[in-house]
DNA sequence: TCTGGCATTGACAACGCTGTCAGCTTGCTG
DNA sequence: CAGCAAGCTGACAGCGTTGTCAATGCCAGA
């Protein structure tokens, strides 16, 4: 039980197996070409050493840095960051890859040059892209440049020769929506997301979808932008709630913006859902303890940024062609902030 | 305008500079013994062809891997993780350092043995170690053995041989409480943090404090032990209020046990704060957000962050003695959640 | 002018791995 | 059983730094 004093260095495995230290790398690295009986010995002493490579060496003999990217967007929501972060940790850690995050504040005009910067600095070999920022044509269009594969996740406008990750805003926008008419809502609002976010057009599509097919007439007087923040959802609300005709339903783009909504209509006094219903995207950390408990929907993000991050792997291992990936499901999750039109 | 075919090496600049490339080296890490005249020709060299020195080489070479790592609990509270990530990043970075997470879900029997893994995988030179990390012994311990240094950010009992970054935490538990007694309110409940985590205990003595200076009777029934998550408050919550002789406001905590606190009430169609002043800890991203927008206590989380990195880096840059810092100035932001008893 | 001693500089060997390529085995084919 | 291809293994040269130590330059004091 006497803990080595020094690391176990490749040497000392090659010995104890009595092969050379290219066959321990070999087996290491799991190549093809290695005898059975010769790969059991390597992995017996290495086991018996505590062998753990070297990283640094690994990088610099080999040109392979095994690290990850992600960059975010500083502002997004904390849980979905969290989410995002877990889910590609997940992945990268028993992979052997190590994952750095570098967020972003947008706009941003050198941030071009802010992430050539973190990739060169920090040598990383795949970006892992959330959105919005798979959407910048100039991030892209850098990465193609510095020959850096990347994984976007939910962009706007999937490149075919990337690796992406999409679910079904589109759908889960009408679903919800659907829910509303059939509590009886006829005027509902929709409250849109930031217009540089490829989801925002999507649940705006679903919500459109869902009005014609129940033959409700499409007013923009109901629409207003938004930008995915608090304040943004709360000042749509106002203009909303401040209509002749005010809608008895705000369909709101990010959970965010649906608290902004709430906010809003507490302080005019209105009883929601009694008076107003509200929901919203993202089933947010705080989205069940507000009041009253937001209906939203619930995007699996934990899976989407291990598939993305698994995806990247498996290219820059020099995997196969990657194969597209059915769009994951988002969920409605029905709170007690709508209600049947009484 | 030529972009470099291939990144310059040591050797580049060398040639360059008309020097050995240990000078440059010597230039690079900023020691002594080279002439001013040498280290200018030396360091225009560098940047002319925009030299970077690589990570991996530097590492293998010289035993320092420049990387911090940041060990969390995986519950603790996002915008706290957040915040706490951006203030470390925010000195490492410039610094040459490269900042790492790991989260960690408590309670874990091999926490020792993740800690380990990681900080070997990862050559983690130094730690930061945000509550409740810093309290817990074994962890302390293995760090000790290891003999990597680490940042405690505010730890319940500060090891005289490490970096501690401490708040007022009971200063300011103790304004909270006087501004409620101020407002008229006799009967202040007390909800309880997590037993784990240093600042419960100053949080409870902050309150403990307010009612002895106002010679307010203690009373046990009015606290309950909570564990800074939603669901505890509300427990709690539920209670106190259904005590014979209720509270009229109730302290948690932190901000997640006040939601919780907040929900129920309503659930019990209470007025907040008319009916129940309620105030929290921590100023959550959506303390401001809820209805009504909490009446809470801001950490300057970033500039300890911020701190407890710098200590950090200055002994791991064979700095001097670290300086002990005075205690960070927690500040009381007062919302709408707290009104005086009518 | 010479000498000792400190400031400055450089030559070269590590560091621990992977890539290349040559050499040895093995198993088949004819 | 020779001949050959494919399978397997190892020797050795990098990779780009830093550490060590020796060499050189320079200046004050003898």
């Amino acid at each position: 039980m006497t803990p080595e004093r020094t690391k176990a260095t490749i040497f000392d495995v090659a010995r104890r197996a009595g092969v050379s230290i290219k066959t321990v790398s070999r087996v290491v690295n799991n190549e093809p070409n290695v005898r059975q009986r010769t790969r059991d010995k390597v992995l017996r002493s290495v086991r018996e050493l505590r062998y753990l490579p070297n990283a640094a060496a690994r990088e610099l003999g080999g040109k392979r840095s095994r690290v990850v990217g992600l960059i975010y967007e500083n502002a997004q929501e904390f849980s979905y960051l969290n989410d995002l972060f877990n889910g590609a940790l997940h992945i990268c850690e028993p992979a052997g890859y190590t994952l750095l995050l570098r967020p972003l504040t947008l706009p941003d005009p050198e941030i071009i040059e802010h992430i050539r910067q973190f990739a060169l600095n920090a040598r990383v070999e795949g970006f892992v892209l959330p959105a919005p920022l798979g959407d910048l044509p100039e991030v892209a269009a850098l990465l193609r440049e510095m020959k850096i594969p990347f994984a976007a996740i939910t962009p706007r406008e999937p490149a075919s020769d990337e690796i992406n990750i999409l679910c079904n805003d589109e759908a889960a926008s009408f679903s919800l929506t659907e829910l509303l008419i059939d509590q009886g809502h006829r005027a509902i609002g929709f409250i849109k997301g930031h217009p540089d976010h490829g989801a925002s057009a999507k649940r705006f599509a679903g919500y459109r979808q869902a009005l014609k097919k129940h033959r409700l007439p499409y007013s923009a007087r109901l629409v207003r932008q938004g930008y995915f923040d608090f304040d943004s959802g709360q000042a749509a609300a106002a203009r909303l709630l401040d209509l002749p005709r005010a809608p008895t339903a705000i369909l709101a783009s990010n959970d965010d913006m649906a608290a902004g909504v709430i906010f809003e209509a507490r302080g005019r006094g209105l009883n929601v859902p009694g008076d107003l219903s509200i929901a919203g995207f993202d089933d947010t950390r705080f989205s069940s303890r507000i009041w009253p408990p937001l209906t939203t929907v619930r995007q699996p993000i934990v899976k989407m940024a291990e598939t993305a991050a698994g995806l990247l792997i498996d290219k820059l291992d020099g995997g196969d062609t990657a194969t597209p990936e059915a769009p994951f499901e988002c969920e409605v999750v029905i709170r007690e902030s709508t209600a049947s039109l009484s």
